[in-house]
DNA sequence: ACAATAAATGAGAATAAGTCTCATTTAAAA
DNA sequence: TTTTAAATGAGACTTATTCTCATTTATTGT
């Protein structure tokens, strides 16, 4: 089931404070990336700009915040948890929505292989990789925030 | 053979002023992703802060410029002629080069093919998609900047 | 080639995102 | 529960980017 915040502090090591804790449910209720523009709206009043900064720089560093910039130039972060499988991000020109896509099986495999062909061409070791997609959701789009 | 810079800016019925080629022949000479602030060092002195900004948004208007971010957060940009090819790009977080990569057209294709699913999927039109890859660069790296 | 007109530039002010400082509050440890 | 260490809030500060406006430069028609 759903890890509670307090549980996630403490598997850590980071002390357990309210805006820690107000930032990781709202996290946790989000479920997929968000924008901070979106985030600082729905923690106005609850959490102070620098320590909003402050606590998502402390998830940062316990590995289980990923930051990213949207083509809008939006800084857009995502928990992810143990839990939370490999994915990739589709972009909405026109509605702004992010969101979290899984390619299959073969296709993973089929870029690690370009990946380490990539690795000895320049003499690189390779630790991560991101697949991004832009385009514009449709009128049945289900996401949509319009 | 190289493209000259009033050829690209009259080609694009964007009027020939010095700052737009000094701009344009500082990316030509470059050839890849350069920092803003590599861009910036480069033509201090030679071409004010707001007309450099406002001569790349040019650029960006008629789609001859591509912009991102890098994991760092600084500010990248890169010129795409007709002639440059799809790619993609690779960090180090070392040195803090940013590389741009080809993948193989098999992969390539079969990427689209995962775009096609996930377009009729999330009931999308996809337009473009960005492969990014982060590592370090070992000692046998030739594209070092350090 | 030369006015007339429109567009681009430079310098610095304005804005916005993110970081830092420091006095106060809150959490952790004994 | 007291002591100590860490986290917070408020606002100052910094840095990246955009905006303003007076001046300069390019373009167009003759």
């Amino acid at each position: 089931m759903e890890k509670n915040s307090e549980q996630i502090l403490s598997d850590h090591n980071v002390s357990i404070s309210n805006p820690r804790i107000l930032v990781l449910e709202t996290l946790l209720e989000n479920k997929g990336p968000i924008t901070l523009d979106e985030l600082q709206k729905v923690l106005k009043n609850k959490v102070a700009k620098s320590t909003l900064y402050r606590v998502l720089n402390d998830l940062k560093k316990i590995d289980i915040l990923d930051e990213f910039t949207s083509p809008e130039n939006q800084t857009v972060i995502e928990l992810i948890l143990e839990d939370r499988t490999h994915h990739h991000h589709l972009f909405c020109s026109d509605c702004g929505e992010i969101i979290d896509v899984q390619l299959s099986d073969e296709f993973e495999n089929f870029l690690n292989l370009e990946i380490k062909k990539i690795e000895e061409k320049f003499k690189f070791k390779i630790s991560d990789h991101r697949v991004e997609m832009f385009g514009q959701c449709t009128d049945q789009c289900e996401n949509c925030k319009r």
